[in-house]
This record gives C-alpha cells, structure tokens and sequence, in this order.
DNA sequence: ACCTGAACACCGTTCAAGT
DNA sequence: ACCTGAACACCGTTCAAGT
C-alpha cells in the first residue's frame, strides 16, 4: 500500500480519535498502536505527523483548552472582577469535568499551547485591569488552577469505598456514614466545588478591600 | 538460588525503594523489572509481597498521608478550627511537595488505605465538632483536598516555558514577564499558596457566621 | 510526502520449576 | 514460602523500503 495519493491522515483526525480514546478508556488506554489501529494505519505512521505520542496529548490538551469560555474577561463586558472570576471558574472545570481523564495533561501548563497560554493572558490581564497588583494577579491565576484542576482531577467522594465494612468505627470514628459518599459523588463534588469557589472568591474580596484600604 | 532461607525481600523494603526511585525519577520510571533490579531479585519476585504493581504505589501513597500532621484536631488542642484547618494545609501540602510525582495516586483518594483514611477522619470530625453541620464539613473536606492537591499536582510558574520568544506581544499582550515565571517558580507558588488557604479559610469564615447568625 | 513491516529495547503478569 | 527463567501479549520509537 505504501503512500496513498490522498493522505489517510491528519493531525486534526489523529487529535480526534486520541480524544475519543482518552475519554472512553483513560489515558493509559492510549498506545500508538491502539491510536494507529482506531485509525486504520500501523502504529509508525502517526510520526510523520507528531514526533511523539506525548506531543499528541498536548494537541488533544489544548483542544479542551479551547474550549473555556473568556468572554467575561473581555473589556466591553459588565461584569466586575468577582462575578468574572467566577463565572471563569465554572466555565473552566466544566471543560476539564468533560474530560477528566485528560487532567493530569492539562495539569502541567499552557506551556506552548495556544489555548493554554489565551486562557493564562486573559485572567491575569482581567485581574490587573480589575486594580490587583500584578504579582497578586499572578497568584490568583495560580490559585484558580490549584483549585480547578484538583477539582476535577479526581472526585473526592468516588475516593472512598462504597463498603461499609471498609471503615471501623474504633479506627475512624467519624467515618460511619463515609461509605455512602461515592453513590451522590456528583451532589457532593459540585457542592465541594461551590462552596470553596464561593469562600475563595470571598477571601480574595476582603484582601481586595485590604489593600484598597492600604493604598493611597 | 530460588528461595533462600533468609526472605530477600519485605514489603517494607519494596515500599521504601519504590518511594525512593518515584521521588527520583517519576512515575513512569517505576517498572517492575527496575525497582526489582534496584533490589537485587528478579522481576516477578514482587508478587510475592503485592498483588499488582499498583498496590506497591498506594503502599507508597499511603506512607506520605501518614506524614501529615492531625494534632491540630486532637480533642484537648485549643486551636480554633480556623487555625486549625490552616495548620492542617500546610502540613497536607508540604507532605505532597516532598513527593509531587506521587501526587496522582494520592489524588485518588484514600481507598482502604488506613492513613488516608485516619486523615478524612480527623478533619471531619474536627469540624463537625467546630459546629459545622456535617454536609458542610465534608464539603470542608472535598475542597481542602481539591486546592491542596492541585497545588502539589504541579507548579503553576513551571508550566511556563522559559523562552521570552515564546510570548508574541500580539496574540498575549498580558504575558510579557511570563518568561521569568519559572525562575521564581519556588516563591511564585509558595505565594499563591498562602494567599488561596487564607482566602478559602476567610471565606469559609464568612459562611460559618452566616449559618450561626440563622440558626437558632 | 506518507505509509509499511521489521526491529530494538522495553513493559505487567502468569506459571511451572526449583528449594 | 519465596525465588527463578521462560513465556505471553503488550509498549514507544527508529529506520530502511516502498510508491
């Protein structure tokens, strides 16, 4: 078969099934061999179009990138710093709640992403913009990762054991109702979440007043 | 040589090399083949003393939640739950900093592992006993472990490339000092640490108050 | 330029064989 | 009980060969 006279691959295919495959089976699921054959080709042929198997899970990375909404950020919008920080967030962990196996990627960094590097300019500038110091500005586009992707890395209530058996009450005496946690892990994920978005969006409010305050 | 009179291996020995060769070079370095080189048998040998691979991680996982400090939720400690759950965080994070790599398996929970749940233990019931209604501690709970995982997960100023080129001034006009970011990652991340814990804890503050000043 | 099969140096795990 | 080598079904990546 050889070269076909019509390319049987792209990067924009090669970046749609390595998604597919991501969110239906993990990403351990993802071998270049698995890839190649969802794709009809051998296993090498995906390197003429990425160097490396990780370079593709970048690309399906800065897919989802793209995929959180900035339009709050936006100078003509009305909304003030708080709202727009949290309207962000909640459009942020749905992107990464929609594919939550691909986490750990998204995880490292924009690094050279496009749509990680739009995303990191338009909070940081929306926050500057907004009266926050830039090294503040900094810190709270940092702070907003840790919060969201640790979210949406791993649920919290699927993280214990759906036995009852599995927590002794001389051992762990406050855990007696813990084993119920992983059948309304989504109630309690999504209440985790907005009630530390909430109190986190509150704290970052009274140091805004602080440094008002403080400043001449 | 099959089996010496003398065990070759112990599942205290195979935790510590393991936790020694994933701080050193990651997760991916870890290989049956090569932690049972590092300790002078042969691959298959380790299924003797674990079920799988995996179970050797979580044996390392749990090993790290047993460095985290709970005497701040100790009955007769007079901290207040605020000082209390900052104490907690710091010492939750800085377990994790001293195994980032191992950050992923921690981040799925405690499982059946008994530090990881002595952990969900004592801070839940700590702030059940702080008056918190017991929805709401474990929410406490969930979004304590969202932030400090995600901020253990990985450096927020490392996902930055270090390459001034890689910011054109017309696509991330925000982004101009993005480029020193990684050399200051150590104060950059420690900053937006502090900063997140003191905003979620203030925040969490306001909430408590207003369930006080409702209930009866 | 873009695909192929063969090859290299790896994986996790099972299992019969040894003591 | 606890180690071994052989085996199975996999990996990511390189490369010469094909058109």
């Amino acid at each position: 078969m050889a070269r076909p006279r019509k390319p049987m691959l792209s990067r924009e295919r090669i970046v749609a099934a390595a998604g597919a495959l991501v969110d239906a089976e993990g990403l351990e699921a993802v071998s270049t061999r698995r890839l190649a054959a969802e794709l009809g080709v051998s296993g090498p042929s995906l390197y003429n179009h990425f160097r490396t198997k990780d370079a593709i899970l970048e690309a399906v990375a800065d897919a989802v990138s793209g995929q959180i909404d900035l339009s709050m950020f936006d100078e003509g919008d009305a909304r003030d710093w708080r709202t727009a920080l949290h309207d962000w967030a909640v459009s942020y962990r749905a992107a990464l709640a929609d594919h939550p196996r691909l986490v750990p990627v998204l995880a490292r960094g924009p690094g050279r992403r496009p749509a990680g590097l739009r995303v990191a300019d338009a909070v940081f500038g929306a926050m500057v913009r907004a009266g926050w110091p830039p090294a503040q500005a900094t810190r709270i586009g940092a702070l907003m990762r840790y919060f969201v992707t640790g979210s949406a890395l791993s649920s919290f209530a699927q993280g214990f054991v759906d036995d009852a058996a599995a927590y002794d009450p001389r051992e762990y005496p406050h855990l007696g109702q813990a084993h119920l946690l992983a059948e309304h892990h989504h109630r309690v994920d999504e209440g985790a979440f907005e009630t530390g978005l909430r109190a986190l969006i509150d704290g970052l409010a009274l140091e805004y007043e602080r440094q008002r305050g403080a400043a001449p």
